[in-house]
DNA sequence: AGTATTTACGAACGCTCGCTATCTATACTG
DNA sequence: CAGTATAGATAGCGAGCGTTCGTAAATACT
């Protein structure tokens, strides 16, 4: 238990790879029950070697026994069924955003227990912590989860995030924030295994999970600010630990990183309160157009976009615009990365067709392979998700004794 | 040995896995002999498994053993020490270029047998096929290995590579290249597995093994064509199979791809033909500049630099210029990949700090966390010492039987 | 020069584990 | 009510690892 090399030795390490095996199995066709033939068939083992790791697993708690319920409707003896048992080791998710708590309560087959939100009108940092407790407290109690059984926890913050110190640089709207230890504490109300994360890579996680299989995913949080995600066959890239963050990329207006402004060029040029500031501008210059009745005087995000799809031209050079800026600056990423897919979410994404169909087709333009460019299928809920995602991900690492013998050297 | 979710099984798996944990350790020290105490230490396993695991490797011709040779100088029985035996499976990295064919023969433990280098004026694509089962049989010679001994071999070639068909795209200079299937031709002369990749890839997996460790790389490689390559922890990454086509990406003044021109937009800007042309328009335009004198009629790309490099101030004009649309180019990428390191290599880099300096002023207001910006410290050779490393990858992986658990559903 | 010490190799024993083969249990079919 | 097909339980066998002891080979000390 002490070298990093290889897990080898003697042949209660073997039993612990063919339980995990088992384990493992189990794992890959929740929530479907399997007969503890197919799993023979998916492990390779014996049939006893099975049964004996099934047994283990069920008195461990990690399993559970399906009577042979329902209409199975085969000939001779109906098989025993197992699943895994989800309450064996909840994991929990937390989203912490300016104006908005999310937490997630999800079991070992991803089944989503609980999910409580709030929402308020900017806390201090201070009154944040409270509210995080809260939350946290509530969706314990909805999932009808003890704290103590919670086995990991993801909390997801905007910024920049040092994963070792728990600490977030770079963010706006919450005052002293990036003084406050939220890996320290979450640990104080759970004490489990605690990681931070930055909210785009837990959408990115979350949207690459939804989507499955491997390659490589491009994740944009297209809101007020910007920010992606890389999911690279299922991974997470973090770079040094601020990969990503694409708002600060330069536009051809604006090439400058401000230090005093914790927004990068691109969110001020193509940020939601950009977008709709030009609308606004774009409003009072045509007087007459479908937008400028639209918005009126609060003319919002919102309305340039539904300006657009009702084929103002107004808003439609508006939108054209923005997407011109976007996919200027996004197109060097997608050419270096060469991602399987881009998938664009945040409240920009509810703009829909109209905005994605003129990113597509000025990307078509500048790259080589054109990945497959979306919408996110997960609205709000995608970065709490990811972050149980990640937390789930978190226990199955420790949980299945793997002999990583991953090396590259 | 059907299904492919974990390796697990009987204790001969078991034995398997001990002996494969026994050679990666050996590996790891390479090319340092060990001795059998360190083994134990080093696996954790008790001292008759490790023997055990020692005598079959040697018997299979794996490892060799050393005498109880030299100044050891210690108490006791003098161990017996073992090493990798290279010769048990050596393997072959090939670069093909449109002026020049380099062929590299490494030992298991990555030590070169041979290094054999051809030059030409530009072949056709028959002729260049003729030349590389020249310069690989004489390389074969030189290492004194048959070539039935090669246990993988990779080949380089520039432009987009389709790793599946081992057809190339998007190749400049060697008309009819396109059809050629470079994988079956070298099949043809080795018959063993064979990998083909992208040049700047693999030279990018040379530097990154050079600089040893983890994290993320960019590797530039800058000459004539401009490509990159990425590799995140060890591993090459690759995207859907274009990822690191710098070349393409659009400049302030550029934006455009087009399918007749197999080089892209900063290619065009920045090639090392492109800095040579600026040079001279300017020499052009100040006669009387240092530059103007260096040069002459056939101003070339090192007469910029080496001008610079003189505080000529015209030269530095047009140095700052390339820098300016490079670093611009390339400051996306760096912000969305977040790279632990920037190296440039290629024939350019010969430019060395004037244009390094010059490129990290840039990158330094266009990007939050900035990376190192290095030149590669291995010269031509980069390409065939990633094809070798590749191919050793290859051997390695295919040779240790790593039950590989790594799931990331 | 002889003895003690240190280090490493080698062989025998016991333990655990998984695989093969056989037997029993259960439910549907005719 | 017997026959059959499927699944679970049990016994014996073989393989491998770890522990323990004995032996070999070199150095240090007297």
């Amino acid at each position: 238990m002490s070298k990093g090399t290889i897990g080898g030795g003697g042949t209660t390490m073997l039993r612990r790879i063919n339980v995990a095996s088992v384990l493992d199995a189990v794992r890959r066709s929740a929530p479907a029950p399997l007969r503890v033939a197919e799993l023979v068939e998916r492990t390779g083992l014996a049939r006893p070697t099975v049964a004996q790791a099934v047994d283990e697993l069920l008195e461990a708690g990690w399993l559970q026994q399906h009577g042979p319920d329902s209409a199975d409707r085969s000939l001779g003896r109906p098989a025993i069924r197992v699943s895994l048992r989800g309450r064996a080791a909840p994991v929990l998710g937390l989203d912490v955003g300016p104006h908005r708590v999310t937490v997630g309560v999800s079991d070992l087959a991803g089944r989503k227990l609980a999910l409580v939100r709030r929402s308020g009108p900017g806390w201090t940092a201070q009154e944040l912590l409270g509210v995080i407790t809260d939350v946290i407290n509530e969706a314990l109690t909805e999932a009808e989860v003890p704290a103590e059984d919670i086995a990991a926890a993801v909390a997801a913050s905007p910024g920049i995030v040092d994963e070792h110190t728990g600490r977030v640089q770079l963010v706006p709207s919450v005052p002293g924030w990036s003084a406050v230890d939220l890996i320290k504490h979450v640990r104080g109300l759970l004490d489990c295994p605690v990681m931070l994360d930055n909210d785009a890579n837990l959408a990115a996680l979350a949207i690459a999970a939804a989507r499955g299989g491997t390659g490589t995913l491009l994740a944009v949080q297209w809101g007020e600010r910007l920010g992606a995600g890389i999911v690279i066959d299922g991974r997470l890239h973090r770079g040094t630990g601020a990969a990503g963050e694409i708002g600060f990329i330069a536009t051809d207006t604006d090439d400058v990183i401000n230090p005093d402004d914790s927004r990068g060029p691109l969110e001020r040029a193509v940020g939601s309160e950009a977008i709709a500031a030009l609308g606004r501008q774009a409003a009072l210059d045509n007087p007459q157009s479908r937008l400028a009745e639209l918005g009126g005087e609060q003319l919002d995000t919102a309305d340039v976009f539904a300006a657009a799809a009702e084929r103002d031209p107004v808003a439609q050079a508006v939108v054209q615009q923005v997407a011109r800026t976007f996919a200027r600056a996004l197109a060097p990423s997608v050419l270096v990365l060469d991602p399987t897919a881009v998938v664009i979410g945040g409240g920009v994404a509810r703009a829909g067709a109209v905005l994605l169909d003129a990113i597509a087709d000025q990307l078509r333009l500048l790259t080589l392979n054109h990945p497959r460019l979306e919408l996110s299928a997960l609205a709000e809920d995608a970065v709490v998700t990811g972050a149980m995602r990640m937390a789930l991900d978190e226990v199955w690492q420790r949980k299945l004794p793997t002999p990583a013998m991953t090396s590259t050297t």
